[in-house]
DNA sequence: GCAAATATTTTAGTTATACTAAAATTTGTA
DNA sequence: TACAAATTTTAGTATAACTAAAATATTTGC
């Protein structure tokens, strides 16, 4: 199993992320001045990676068309991300970084080249599948949740989400939550912000209306 | 600050252990050859790397005469040796390797950048003073533990001491070990030292008597 | 003390990776 | 179909690290 240099490896990981813009489930070709923006290099210098990846068989390259990920290189670039998440969530969990703190780092430790390690640290997580800024991470299938999870208080009037989870477990908070109604699984739509204080109305389960503030709803994880 | 490439850091690392050789607490000129040898080039490169290294302040050079590291090439060195030998402990304590696997990996993660990761990662292991090897690790002033590493050839009979390394860090030397119940850790005492082939018997943690060959006591570290 | 042996440095390259400006080509569209 | 935009090719550049061979310095043996 070849092993791919540094800018081999993120090249990889924004073609994937590209390929997946927009259209959820769906897979786009992706354009040479499109990565080029990307990696904050040429198109120039672009075709010629583009060649060297085709020719180790990780992306379907046809010249002027634009490229897709072969089988091979989506895992390639699956697995970079799959690093990439479980070490934020390593710094986050274990080390007490914040979440804003960690993509440095964890734009270096990503490019660590041992499977055993990968295996080793994601059971040592618990099997995490979100990292610390609700992104899914692939297992080492490379399957994973298909949404993103976003606080409540990101969302815009009109949107409609589940409630999937929260920052804070404590039992005080949760049973807040189970008093007005927000439980785990409730489906939502809001139905207004006010600008005031940021709160936040909400119809839940296409019934009850109800106003939470805005340190309620950043604590609150919704897919939509 | 400067941060140094990859191979800049493991010149850095192999001078500082080459200065340091055979004189416990002295620090001796290192040759070029020598270099050459320990990181498998030619001398003609080493040349080269030396006066890179000089002209970043890290090394006291003077053609023909060999080189020292500087106050700043020493805490670069021992920072690398710092980062190494923590992640190893990582490895070994929360990731279960066992200590003949981690090196490699090791050589990978000394290499990334980041002062407040190491300082975490050194909290979040219980600021250890030795790696699963036995080797001292300096804390973040570039402290260590001085004591001596003796091998277990040179005690004599009575002698009572802790068994704290290995000088070949081999796979099958290690699993070897792990055998005859000589792990590191284990408090021994020498209680006769065969002429003949001046093996040794010794007595593990007050219980079992072993005999190990000269071989194998050569390339046992002690403490006592 | 000096010549030979050894060690080291310099010279003049090589290789590999990644990048770029400018020219050439292809594609999509008006 | 012609032109603009996108892309590729060409012909380089820069950097890092390495090397053989030649030149130079140091050490050693006599």
């Amino acid at each position: 199993m070849q092993t791919l240099s540094f800018t081999e490896e993120n090249y990889m990981k924004i073609i994937y992320r590209a390929s997946k813009l927009s259209s959820p489930g769906k897979t786009k070709e992706v354009t040479t001045n499109e990565i080029a923006e990307l990696t904050d290099t040429k198109p120039a210098s672009v075709s010629d990676m583009l060649k060297k990846l085709a020719a180790k068989g990780l992306i379907n390259y046809v010249k002027y068309q634009g490229v897709t990920l072969t089988t091979d290189g989506e895992a390639k670039a699956l697995l970079v991300i799959r690093k990439h998440r479980l070490w934020e969530v390593f710094l986050v969990d274990k080390l007490n970084f914040s979440w804003d703190e960690v993509h440095d780092i964890a734009e270096q430790l990503e490019h660590v080249q041992s499977d055993e390690l990968v295996r080793r640290l994601d059971q040592f997580l618990g099997f995490p599948e979100y990292d610390p800024h609700g992104d899914p991470i692939p297992n080492e299938k490379g399957e994973m949740n298909s949404k993103k999870k976003v606080y409540l208080i990101n969302m815009k009037i009109g949107d409609k989400c589940d409630v999937v989870g929260v920052k804070d477990t404590s039992p005080l908070f949760l049973k807040y939550l189970d008093k007005i109604g927000l439980t785990i699984g409730a489906y939502i739509e809001i139905t207004d912000k006010i600008e005031f204080d940021q709160s936040l109305e909400i119809k839940v389960n296409n019934g009850r209306t109800i106003i939470i503030s805005k340190e309620i709803a950043n604590n609150i994880y919704t897919l939509d």
